[in-house]
DNA sequence: GTTGAGCGTT
């Protein structure tokens, strides 16, 4: 099939976006997520029932109402039904932290040959770069194969953390720096185990596969294989409520359970051992309080 | 074969 584009948008009456579909006709989860971050699926209205039906979704991949996509206008459904601004609304008034401001962002696994510029053109594409860094060992000056990234729009860092990036032919991972991850909140786990893969399940079909749940920030397979995974999610709910589950990926069935914590901060296995309420009020824990709360699940994603 | 990389000379 001749590349094919439908129509996308997040209201019915909204101006639609043209998303592409697949080869085989059918349309990726993952690309209408690229565009709406934190889709789940699509809907339309039928031109028969005057209903919203809903389109098909296999395994993260959309498949067209019988009459094939046709030029309806699709709409695209949000987890609990919300869409992601309300959610980051409502989680910013809870948060009661006015307006997001935006952090330096850390790249992980550039090519050794991306230059600072490379890094800037390819990010200025999701929004003004205030700063990048690649990082360098100091003698040699070459690349250590990460750097950092800041913008000066929330909406852009928000998007640029919810995907992978090709940077120069390499797949990349922007997240939150371990300096800057949430001293506010400890967070609850926002990642699960993924037990009973087996070795041809890619990362991209995990993500796609997970995605009907809520938004997914980052897929982890080991490697070599070892028949299991990690998933995050934007949204710890989602997480959680896909614990004790066991799902069918292409035929095999997984159990998800607790991702539990990396070990390899003290701090944080303490916290996790037990609530040591008051009686830690002695010294040595660092001091500063806000560096107990920091959640025990790895590095936001990774 | 059921618990994961890598984090910043300011």
């Amino acid at each position: 099939m001749a590349e094919m584009y439908i129509r996308v948008a997040e209201e019915e009456n909204e101006e639609p976006m043209e998303i592409p579909s697949e080869d085989d006709g059918t349309v990726l989860l993952s690309t209408v997520a690229a565009q709406f971050p934190g889709a789940c699926g699509l809907r339309y209205r039928s031109p028969v029932s005057q209903c919203m039906r809903g389109v098909r979704l296999v395994e993260g991949v959309l498949h067209a109402p019988e009459n094939g996509w046709g030029n309806l206008v699709y709409v695209v459904n949000y987890p609990k039904g919300r869409k992601m601004d309300e959610i980051d609304a409502s989680s910013a008034t809870k948060i009661k932290r006015g307006d997001q401001k935006t952090s330096d962002l850390i790249v992980l696994g550039l090519p050794w040959k991306t230059t600072e510029q490379d890094l800037k053109d390819y990010f200025n594409t999701f929004g003004e770069v205030i700063m990048v860094q690649v990082k360098r060992d100091v003698k040699t000056g070459n690349s250590k194969g990460f750097g950092f990234v800041r913008f000066a729009e929330w909406e852009a860092q928000g998007k640029v953390m919810s995907q992978r990036h090709m940077i120069d032919g390499r797949w990349c991972d922007c997240k939150l720096p371990n300096s800057k991850q949430g001293p506010d909140e400890p967070m609850r786990s926002r990642k699960v185990f993924v037990g009973r893969c087996t070795e041809d399940i890619t990362a991209d079909e995990l993500r796609q596969f997970f995605m009907q749940y809520g938004e997914v920030t980052d897929v982890f397979i080991p490697k070599p294989f070892r028949a299991f995974a990690f998933v995050t999610f934007a949204d710890d709910q989602v997480a959680a409520s896909l614990c004790g589950e066991d799902l069918i990926i292409k035929g095999v069935s997984v159990h998800i359970s607790n991702a539990e914590p990396k070990h390899n901060n003290t701090r944080q296995m303490m916290e996790r051992a037990g609530r040591f309420g008051n009686g830690f009020g002695g010294q040595g824990f660092g001091g500063n309080r806000s560096n107990l709360s920091r959640h025990v699940f790895g590095s936001g994603d990774g």
